[in-house]
DNA sequence: TCATTATAGCGCTGT
DNA sequence: GCTATAATGA
C-alpha cells in the first residue's frame, strides 16, 4: 500500500514513531516540532497500515481546542478514504468530554442519576458556600476558595473525604468535614464537578470490573496528547483503562507543564517507563516554527531550570529579527505601542489574526482592549470572562437545567428570585433549612412547605407562582426545536425583560448575549441520539466546548493568557507585562517549583512566535486600583543580549541603553511624527494645576486645537486641549 | 419583608 | 473593577 501521503512530510525521527510497530511509546516532543502532526499521523497509519478499526483508537486531549483540531485534520487525512463514516467510533475528545461520556452511558453503575448535571467553579463555590452555612463555619477564619481548592486538589490527588487522614489539626478537620459535606450536597442534587468527572470515572473502572473489561477489550490504541498535564486521577484511570493489552502512546513536553497548580504531575512522564515495559522513547527537536533568534531566546530561559529531561530545540530557519524590548511609562503606554506595532504590521500587508498578544493574567487585557477599541482594531480575546460563565447566560441555563432536573439547587437558588419575585432571603432561608432537615432538594423543601402551609401567605403566593413557572416552562417547550426553546424560556421566564430594563450598556450587552445564545443554539449538532438535544448543549455548555464565538472568522488580533496560548503559534507575538509580581507572577514567587513553572510558561510564550517576538513591560503599572512599580522580569535577563534589542522612544533616552543598537523602526515614526509643541516631548513629566503631575503619552494634531494625552499619577490617563491645559513642564 | 442603593473587601493561570 | 454585605426606602 502506498502510504507516502503518510510519511512524506516526516522527518526522521517523526518518521519512527509514526510507523512504529505497536508498542508503547513517549514521544517528548519540543514546541513546534510538530507534536500534532506526528499524533494524527500515527492514528491513521495505524488505521490504513496496520488495520487497526478506528473503534479500538482513542485520543484524548486537554482542551477542547485541541480535541477539534485532531479531529479537524484526522479528517483531512483520511476523510476521502472511507466516505464520510471512515472512522465513526474513534474516541477522540478531552479528558473530562470522555469521562463526562462514561458517566452518561453508564450513570446506574456510577450511581448518578440519570440526569446529573456539571458544576463549573463558580456553582461549585455556591454549593460550598451553602455548606459553610449549613455547618456554620466561619468564612472569615476558613476562606470559601481554601476550602475549593483543598476538595478540588484532593479529588485530584484521587482522594475522597473519607481518605482524608484524620488529624488534629483544625485546618485538616475542618477542611475534611466541609468536603464531606459538599460530597453529601453534590451527591443529593445530581450534581458533578470537573474533578468529580474524572475521579468517579475511575472509580466507575475500578467498581465495575465487566464494564472495564468491556472498554480494555475495546480498546487497544490509547494515545495521550499534552501528557506532561495529567494529575494522578488522569493518570490511574489511563493505567486501569489500558490494562495489560493496551498499547499506549504519550505525547508531551516536559518544559511545556504549566498546570501544576492544578494538580498535574510532570512526574507522569518518568513514571510512564516504569509502568509500561520496553517503552520507545521519542525526542523531536527540530522546530519548524520560529527562527533561531527566537528559539535561542527560549532554549537559554528554560536552561535555568533544574528538574528537565533535557531537550535542545533546533532548526534550520535563520535568524530572522531580534526580539525587540519595549519599556513603556505605564500600561497604556504599553498598549498604545503594541496597538501602534500591530497597525504597521498591517500596514505592512500582513493579516490582524496573524499576531497574538499574551499577557499572564486577563486583568491586563482591559486597557490593551480599550487601546484597540479606540484605534479601531479587531481584536478577539479567548478566555477570560467566558461567554457561558456570564451571568445572564448561566440565568437562562439554570432556567433550563431546572426543566431537565428540578433538584438541580444551584440552578434552583441563582433563579428563584432572578428576575425579582419577591422570594428573598427570608423564604430561601426557610427552604433552605427544610431541605437540609429533610435531605431533599430546595425544590421538594419547596413543595413539602406550601403543601403543609406553613409559609407567610404572601412569601407562599410567590413561590406557588415561581412552582407554577417551572411547570409552564416544562410544558411549553414540548415539540420546539433547541434554539425555540430556549428562546421560550428566556422570554417566559421574564429574563429577557428582565436585562431590558437594566439600565446603561449593560441591559443592552445582556441582551445582546442572550440572543447569541439563542443563535448558538441553531448551530449546535447534537450528536446523542439518545438524549435531548438540550440537554446536551446544557452540558456542552459546562464543559466549555461552544467556545466559539460569533466574530470567529473575523480578521482580528488574537487576546489571550499564556496559559491559554499553549498549542497555538502565531507570525507575530507579544508579550505584555514582563514584569516581577507579574510575570513570574507574585503568587509563584517565593518557591522553587512556582517560578520553575513560571519559567515553563515563559518558554511556552516566546516559542510560540514563528517571526517576529516583542516583550513589553511597564515602569509604572496600575493594577487592582493602585500604583505599582516593577522592575525588569528576570526571565529576560536570562534572554541573550545578542537576541534582543531595545526599542525606546527618543524622548525618554534620558541614558545610554545597555544594549548595542537601539532602533528607529518603522512602527516608531508614528510616534516621532507628532511630537507636540515646543518644549513638549512625549514621555515629558508635566503638571496641571488640577490634576497634578503626569507623564505626556500621545498628541493629536497641532497648533492651538491640538490635543494631548496625559497620564497622571492621580487622577489617571486624561485627554487635554493643549490651549487650556496650561501644562508646566516638569525638570526631572 | 423585600428591593434598591451605597460602601467595603479582594483580586492568577482553567477543564 | 467586581461582588458581597450593610444600610436605607417602600
Amino acid at each position: 500500500m502506498d502510504i507516502t501521503h503518510l510519511t512524506d512530510s516526516l522527518n526522521t525521527p517523526q518518521r519512527e514513531a509514526v510507523c512504529a510497530s505497536p508498542c508503547h511509546q513517549l514521544i517528548l516532543a519540543g514546541a513546534g516540532s510538530g507534536k500534532t502532526r506526528v499524533l494524527v499521523h500515527r492514528i491513521a497509519y495505524l488505521i490504513q497500515v496496520q488495520g487497526v478499526a478506528p473503534n479500538q483508537i482513542m485520543a484524548v486531549t486537554f482542551t477542547n481546542k485541541a480535541a477539534r483540531e485532531m479531529r479537524e485534520r484526522l479528517q483531512q487525512l483520511l476523510g476521502d478514504v472511507g466516505g464520510p463514516n471512515r472512522f465513526s467510533g474513534l474516541w477522540v475528545g478531552t479528558f473530562h468530554g470522555i469521562a463526562h461520556r462514561l458517566l452518561k452511558m453508564h450513570w446506574r453503575e456510577a450511581k448518578l442519576p440519570e440526569n446529573f448535571q456539571i458544576l463549573d467553579s463558580d456553582d461549585q463555590l455556591r454549593v460550598i458556600k451553602r455548606v459553610y452555612q449549613a455547618l456554620q463555619i466561619d468564612e472569615k477564619r476558613w476562606p470559601h476558595r481554601q476550602a475549593q481548592y483543598f476538595i478540588n486538589g484532593s479529588k485530584d490527588e484521587g482522594l475522597r473525604a473519607q481518605h482524608i487522614q484524620d488529624s488534629h489539626d483544625p485546618y485538616t478537620t475542618t477542611m475534611k468535614m466541609i468536603y464531606s459535606a459538599y460530597e453529601e450536597a453534590c451527591q443529593n442534587s445530581g450534581l458533578v464537578d470537573f474533578a468529580e468527572l474524572l475521579l468517579r470515572s475511575h472509580e466507575l473502572w475500578l467498581s465495575s470490573p465487566e464494564l472495564l473489561k468491556h472498554y480494555q477489550d475495546r480498546f487497544v490504541h490509547l494515545l495521550v496528547d499534552e501528557f506532561q498535564d495529567t494529575n494522578s486521577v488522569q493518570y490511574a484511570w489511563l493505567r486501569v483503562l489500558a490494562g495489560n493489552a493496551c498499547w499506549v502512546t504519550g505525547v508531551g513536553d516536559d518544559d511545556q507543564s504549566i498546570y501544576g497548580w492544578r494538580g498535574a504531575k510532570i512526574e507522569n512522564i518518568q513514571q510512564f517507563e516504569k509502568d509500561f515495559s520496553n517503552t520507545a522513547v521519542t525526542k523531536l527537536e527540530q522546530n519548524y516554527r520560529s527562527t533561531n533568534t527566537i528559539l535561542s531566546a527560549a532554549n537559554a530561559v528554560i536552561q535555568n531550570n533544574n528538574s528537565r529531561l533535557g531537550k535542545q530545540l533546533w532548526t534550520e530557519d535563520g535568524d530572522g529579527d531580534p526580539i525587540d524590548l519595549y519599556s513603556a511609562f505605564n500600561e497604556q503606554d504599553e498598549a498604545r505601542y503594541i496597538a501602534e506595532c500591530i497597525e504597521q504590521w498591517q500596514k505592512e500587508g500582513n493579516s490582524l489574526a496573524s499576531s497574538a498578544v499574551l499577557y499572564r493574567s486577563n486583568a491586563q487585557s482591559r486597557v490593551l482592549e480599550e487601546t484597540f477599541l479606540r484605534e479601531g482594531i479587531a481584536y478577539r480575546i479567548y478566555g477570560g470572562q467566558r461567554f457561558y460563565e456570564r451571568m445572564e447566560i448561566k440565568n437562562a441555563l439554570a432556567y433550563v437545567r431546572l426543566v431537565l432536573n428540578r433538584h438541580d439547587d444551584p440552578a434552583f437558588e441563582r433563579v428563584i428570585n432572578t428576575p425579582t419575585r419577591g422570594i428573598g432571603e427570608k423564604s430561601l432561608e426557610a427552604l433552605r433549612l427544610t431541605a437540609r432537615e429533610q435531605g431533599c432538594s430546595l425544590f421538594d423543601a419547596a413543595a413539602a412547605l406550601l403543601a403543609n402551609n406553613v409559609l407567610p401567605a404572601r412569601a407562599a403566593n410567590c413561590i406557588k407562582a415561581f412552582l407554577a413557572l417551572l411547570d409552564e416552562l416544562q410544558g411549553g417547550i414540548d415539540s420546539l426545536g433547541l434554539a425555540e426553546q430556549v428562546e421560550y424560556v428566556i422570554n417566559a421566564s421574564g429574563l429577557y425583560e428582565f436585562h431590558q430594563k437594566e439600565k446603561g450598556e449593560r441591559g443592552q450587552a445582556r441582551i445582546e448575549n442572550l440572543q447569541e445564545l439563542v443563535n448558538a443554539c441553531r448551530a449546535f449538532n447534537a450528536e446523542d441520539a439518545d438524549r435531548a438535544p438540550i440537554a446536551e448543549f446544557v452540558d456542552n455548555a459546562a464543559l466549555g466546548s461552544g467556545e466559539q464565538q460569533a466574530d470567529e472568522y473575523q480578521d482580528a488580533v488574537q487576546m489571550m493568557t499564556l496559559h491559554s496560548a499553549k498549542g497555538l503559534e502565531f507570525p507575530l507575538v507579544f508579550i505584555a507585562g514582563v514584569e516581577e509580581n507579574l510575570f513570574p507572577h507574585k503568587m509563584s514567587a517565593d518557591s522553587a517549583e512556582g517560578l520553575e513553572e513560571e519559567r515553563r510558561l515563559c518558554y511556552v510564550g516566546i516559542t510560540r512566535a514563528m517571526k517576529k517576538l516583542v516583550l513589553t513591560h511597564a515602569e509604572s503599572r496600575r493594577l487592582y486600583g493602585s500604583e505599582t512599580y516593577n522592575p525588569l522580569s528576570r526571565f529576560i535577563r536570562e534572554i541573550p543580549e545578542k537576541c534582543i534589542q531595545e526599542v525606546r522612544l527618543k524622548a525618554v533616552v534620558t541614558r545610554p541603553a545597555n544594549v548595542a543598537n537601539v532602533r528607529k523602526d518603522n512602527a516608531l515614526k508614528a510616534a516621532y511624527s507628532d511630537e507636540g509643541d515646543g518644549e513638549f516631548k512625549l514621555g515629558q513629566r508635566v503638571a496641571h494645576a488640577k490634576f497634578g503631575e503626569g507623564v505626556i503619552l500621545q498628541f493629536e494634531g497641532r497648533g492651538p486645537g491640538a490635543r494631548v494625552n496625559v497620564a497622571f499619577t492621580d487622577a489617571g490617563s486624561k485627554w487635554l486641549m493643549m490651549q487650556y491645559a496650561k501644562l508646566q513642564a516638569v525638570e526631572r
